[in-house]
DNA sequence: GGTACAGTTAGCTGTTCAGCTAAATGATCG
DNA sequence: CGATCATTTAGCTGAACAGCTAACTGTACC
């Protein structure tokens, strides 16, 4: 039950929420895009995908500077996304989230961040409203 | 996403997963007999089942004095359950549940709330300890 | 070795929320 | 109607936690 209950308060929060989801489409990201895409500190992220981590939702792999992380093909949590994945399905959010996080993905990681961290408002920050 | 995080918000809190695993069991329960299940004061289940209520988890049926609750029958959440089922199945602290209410479901529902209110401690409040 | 860089940890602030007690509501029964 | 009973609402306290800034930990590159 305890882990049950840590999975399910990993994912009560919306930008978990958002994070899982945008593991879900692309397969493997690292921190500074997740930070990038939520428009939120570094820092934040960080706890956040700690949380996601220390539920056994996500792995992460180290690969010089950057750290990747991916959804885990837990068993365990094989219904869990099928259902996240319906319940998703209509989402403007998520929706608008894809957008952004294609516009991400074209630019070469490093590069990204990069420019993210002299430049802190980049165009996908800038349309995203948090609360 | 308001109502997915709002079910994932609903579900994220050991009290009100008994709840629902105890829905799932037995098909229809009272708020008196919950709160007996539970070892916690009635305003407390109370705010619980508002909560399982407005996430659309469960619906409520008043008879007379009683108050009835049991699991909405959501396509929605459908494949939520399925994970649920499965992912609890070998829960001790459920287990126990499970037995602390055949014992509940033994008595007559007015007798049992009756005893309820004059003896704040029954057989299955005594045994159990939260958080 | 020193600097720059990706990510994490520590410490703070404000909000949310689970538990309680006490008062209010709604329904039955004498 | 008035008493009683099941449940809810209001108001409180303490814990958990999301967000931030600033300081720290590794890693790469010169």
């Amino acid at each position: 039950m305890e882990r049950m209950l840590a999975a399910l308060k990993a994912l009560a929060d919306r930008n978990r929420l958002r994070i899982v989801a945008a593991l879900d489409g692309a397969d493997e990201l690292c921190a500074c895009q997740i930070t990038g895409l939520l428009a939120v500190t570094g820092a934040t992220v960080s706890r956040h995908l700690a949380v996601l981590e220390r539920a056994g939702l996500v792995n992460k792999r180290r690969a010089g500077r950057w750290i990747w992380y991916r959804l885990a093909a837990a068993p365990r949590y094989e219904d869990l996304l099928i259902w996240l994945r319906r319940a998703t399905a209509g989402d403007r959010r998520l929706a608008a989230d894809r957008k952004t996080l294609a516009k991400i993905l074209a630019v070469d990681p490093a590069d990204y961040c990069r420019r993210q961290r002299s430049n802190a408002g980049l165009a996908c920050a800038r349309t995203e409203k948090n609360r």
